[in-house]
DNA sequence: CATAGTGCTTTAACCGTTTGCAATACCTGA
DNA sequence: TCAGGTATTGCAAACGGTTAAAGCACTATG
């Protein structure tokens, strides 16, 4: 017992919490062993005698032993953590794709070992992605990229791993997106096949890739049905609900307005809903409506939204399965995600 | 320069990321000082003279200097990280709530330099939390307490700051909440000025703390009335908008149903509307519907929901506030905080 | 019987900070 | 000029792990 070195602490310091809190060293001493051979009988090392290495878990589980955090992290140079970059209100606190999100980002990285940092996205500019920087994140989940995102050149800069919710520009780049061209594609060839000729376009934000490319595929499925794009049928929104209102008025009051609508996410399409019932135009019947996320509001409200739908968990489940590739420097064979889309058909398009 | 000892690098291990990064000692051995007084400078300690922090700083900041935060948790024996445990689907996935709760949260200690570890509750019992013991949190933000909770033995027991997101039978502990039974009396005696008097009560999950008392806020409105509290009258919900939609069935189909509703909550109420919607019944003409929480959903619906609103990202700053407070050990006068709640009247009950 | 393995364990350096104490430098007044 | 402060700074021991390399106790070999 007691046999090897290492002054037992006088603690001349660090005067909080636990006095008894179990370290690797004292796991030591009760097994008669050195701090080295529990590190490694803990990490299940060969090198260890399978009699040591049982005695020492044994003891170790037996008291309640935890390594610390921090220690692992200083001596390893990896934290097992990993930052989430959530866009700040008005659009993360109100859209429930992003808890969703988080939910699979979170399932499949807690059982990896690693611990989510949030970090909503306050300051405009790479403000955040220095506070995460500071704790020496392993790899860092964004959302929202930009048509030109300048957080891509400065993590890559930094040789930090990422993986962008959303489609980046950059080929190099990981990420994960649903179809945003091809969902945008099947939603307003639902409406074609419903016979509307004349189908308006509500866009998200345009500086924001998915807001450009569901636009793209709006366009794109009207010139392939040989219908001709027209522009005063497009109405800019922000992907908020109000913007959703507002555009829906600008279309509705064109001498000649559409039948149908596409909107470029399902908050405002709700909006328009809103806003037509306000001037007295019932949906379905006097106009149809299409949304995209497939968000639980667009379920909640009447009619209830025929929409694009987004897997949104699975997106986290694998946007954490990449990064956590990257991190580990494991091959990535895929880099994009580029998952298809469905359209779920409700009562918001009548048919 | 390079007067001082520390043999530089050999970097034997650790071959990650960047050769790079600044420490410490890097930083002293520019400014011609020791490691340690680097350490004072930068905390400010006033034992460095002016002009010797003013270099350091000046250096440190040029060469973009950012503490290892893992050294720092190590050196100090804490981490600057709290947890935050959010119920795990369905309801925190669904639940527009936790989100902007989180945001409240967020934004209060991340100004406290403060990280937010996330914890999605997924197992039963105290799983989580030893998840995130084992990360040395300094502390514990909590939801959904249940009547008897047994994280709070568990936590008390192990020294770990908490602060939960409702109310606790626990005196000791510390708590943000909305009024529960006072919001619930508010709503019920709205429908009460609104002449209604066969008022029934769609409720909660009863094993949580605050499904149970805003029935007992039900029921003291009614009593105080002066009108009888009937059983029959209260269906058990779940939180849940199916629930909601069961539950109103079944208050429905009583020989003498009510004439107005009150939910424990808004997505239950969002349900009881789509379930008096498909039986034939308006709202709020054959039923008032009075909500409980305020979520952005309840905007949205048609028609627009009553509601007592909780101010929900102002407790996420008052918990983050409070939990700050307890894990510095600095003295807590409210232990408790009961924020009023307000209603929002909508159009839901008509009147 | 000396020598080389082999298998396991200990030793000690190291990760990047914080901080008590020792040491040095600079002042002050006698 | 020198003792005795006082303001700064340096030193080195922690914090609790990981891990290369040396050490030790055996056995197998020549």
């Amino acid at each position: 017992m007691r046999s090897n070195g290492e002054k037992s602490g006088n603690g001349y310091k660090n005067g909080n919490g636990n006095e008894h809190t179990m370290t690797m060293q004292k796991i030591a001493t009760l097994a008669g062993v050195s701090k080295g051979t529990v590190s490694r009988a803990l990490a299940d090392d060969p090198k260890v005698s399978e009699k040591t290495r049982l005695k020492i878990k044994e003891i170790a589980s037996s008291q309640n032993y935890r390594p610390n955090a921090a220690a692992v992290s200083l001596a390893r140079g990896r934290t097992n953590t990993i930052g989430l970059v959530i866009p700040s209100a008005p659009r993360a606190l109100s859209d429930p794709f992003y808890l969703e999100f988080l939910g699979g980002v979170g399932d499949f990285l807690i059982t990896k070992g690693y611990n989510i940092l949030l970090s909503p996205m306050s300051e405009q500019g790479p403000g955040h992605v220095k506070l995460l920087e500071t704790n020496r994140i392993d790899g860092l989940i964004l959302t929202e990229p930009e048509q030109a995102d300048a957080r891509i050149a400065y993590l890559r800069d930094r040789a930090i791993p990422f993986v962008f919710l959303g489609q980046t520009s950059d080929n190099e780049g990981l990420w994960v997106d649903g179809d945003n061209v091809g969902g945008a594609r099947i939603a307003v060839n639902h409406l074609l096949g419903l016979g509307h000729r004349r189908i308006g376009c509500i866009t998200g934000s345009m500086n924001l890739v998915s807001g450009a490319n569901r636009l793209a595929g709006y366009i794109t499925a009207l010139t392939a049905a040989g219908v001709p794009f027209q522009q005063e049928l497009v109405a800019e929104g922000d992907f908020t609900e109000p913007g959703g209102r507002r555009a829906v008025a600008q279309l509705l009051e064109l001498e000649n307005p559409p039948t149908a609508i596409f909107a470029c996410n399902d908050l405002m399409a709700i909006g328009a809903i809103n806003g037509a019932r306000e001037r007295g135009i019932s949906i379905p019947q006097d106009l149809a409506l299409a949304g995209f996320d497939g968000i639980r509001s667009g379920e909640l409200i009447s009619p209830k939204l025929t929409t694009v739908v987004q897997p949104i968990y699975q997106m986290g489940l694998l946007a954490g399965e990449l990064l956590v590739k990257s991190i580990l420097g494991e091959e990535i064979t895929t880099r994009h995600m580029l998952l298809p889309l469905d359209l779920k058909i409700r009562e918001s398009c009548g048919g």
